[in-house]
DNA sequence: AATACGGGGAG
DNA sequence: CTCCCAGTATT
């Protein structure tokens, strides 16, 4: 067999196969461009299984581009709480208010309006123009580059500009006439359910028979990836500070930066800590850094024991975090710190912004799961200690 | 071309 | 535990 036919045997058993083994997906319902596009941003570098919820909510809260377009971005984070890179969140309302603002409401369906959009690239413009408007266009993502090498037994690194771009020249030639919707849906199915990662169902594969990478044996060894650098530790320690007079049974909170890691979202108050030879530092030093560091912020309380540790792994940074509770120091006794304090230092500007907040205020801040764990399991042996 | 940017699931 | 997953923006 040559390898024009390899080809046509490939597209033509995919695609029944597909047409007969596809998942029923919330965003395969309706052939609704916004929600194509929700779904493909949401699942940039996540599960199907993560997502659902995730979308059914989303879609409820923003039912349309516009909705979304005019929402408060703490909304919109909210919406997308748990579910990582938040920065998707944010792009993906930017967009929606391009979208709106140009292209009234109506999501474009022409490459170089959509490949405009903020948040879409190569990828996702390739999967709104194929899925949504069945235009000829690759979509080439994990999943695809995956089944590709293995069928074709391409062994170039997918970490690599040009082996995706290789990849998007070999799916236009393999995209069935006027078939691109479900084509390239089927691809990522075929990837996501059969060519799995690791041992990979190939009896139940519709194109087995012709697999390059089957037929020579060294189908779990493709594709060939160059592999990430493990994350930087980093050490932290938190403060749980408990209010006390007008703010008690609350704990206090911090917006983050503007931008960079978690741009906008809530956390406690915390602060970093050079890395000790034996790891986490003890309980004495750690408060007594803790102590200076909320002084420093404007916020006057005092460390009063260990509570808990916590881990957070980012894809490049190792989170390890050591919380303590603290006490809000009373008014008068507040004053007389802060006073002795602001003599004695210089004042801080652009000093970040906190709220004092209950159990029930969670719901309208968006926290990143690790803070979220923390706070709830505060909250939590609060309510079985009272 | 290299780095920043979250969080889950499988074994 | 360890390993795997892998799009876009920025520089």
């Amino acid at each position: 067999m040559n390898q024009t036919e390899q080809k046509k045997f490939f597209s033509q058993h995919l695609l029944e196969w597909y047409m007969h083994n596809k998942r029923d997906l919330p965003w395969r319902r309706h052939r609704n461009p916004y929600y194509i596009w929700v779904s493909e941003i949401m699942l940039q570098q996540t599960r199907v299984d993560t997502v659902i919820p995730y979308f059914h909510r989303f879609i409820e809260r923003f039912p349309t581009v516009e909705d979304l377009a005019d929402a408060p971005e703490q909304d919109v984070l909210k919406c997308w709480e748990g579910l990582g890179y938040y920065s998707r969140a944010r792009n993906l309302q930017t967009a929606a208010k391009q979208v709106k603002e140009h292209h009234g409401g109506q999501v474009p369906d022409d490459k170089q309006s959509v490949f405009a959009l903020k948040g879409v690239g190569p990828y996702t413009a390739g999967a709104v123009l194929s899925i949504a408007f069945n235009k000829p266009e690759p979509a080439v993502d994990g999943n695809v580059m995956r089944v590709l090498s293995r069928y074709f037994l391409i062994e170039e690194d997918i970490m690599k500009g040009s082996t995706r771009s290789f990849m998007e020249g070999l799916v236009v030639e393999l995209i069935p006439e006027g078939r691109a919707s479900d084509f390239n849906q089927a691809l990522m199915e075929l990837g996501a359910l059969v060519c799995t990662p690791k041992s990979p169902h190939c009896l139940t594969c519709p194109v087995m028979e012709h697999c390059s990478a089957r037929l020579e044996g060294v189908e779990e060894s493709l594709p060939v990836k160059t592999k990430a650098k493990p994350p930087r530790p980093e050490f932290r320690v938190v403060a749980l500070v408990e209010g006390s007079g007008e703010h008690a049974g609350k704990v206090l909170i911090r917006q983050r930066p503007q931008e960079g890691l978690l741009a906008r979202m809530w956390e406690l108050p915390h602060v970093q800590v050079p890395q000790s030879r034996s790891g986490r530092l003890p309980d004495e030093p750690a408060m007594d850094i803790l102590a200076g560091a909320l002084l420093e912020e404007g916020i006057t309380a005092r460390p009063t024991g260990y509570m808990m540790d916590a881990e957070h792994t980012f894809s490049h940074i190792h989170w390890n975090l050591q919380v303590y509770s603290c006490r809000e120091e009373e008014l008068t006794l507040a004053a007389e710190t802060k006073a002795v304090y602001t003599l004695e230092h210089e004042v801080e500007d652009a000093e970040p912004i906190h709220r004092w907040i209950c159990e029930e205020d969670m719901a309208r801040y968006a926290f990143p799961n690790v803070f979220l764990k923390i706070i709830r399991e505060y909250f939590n042996g609060k309510q079985t200690a009272g």
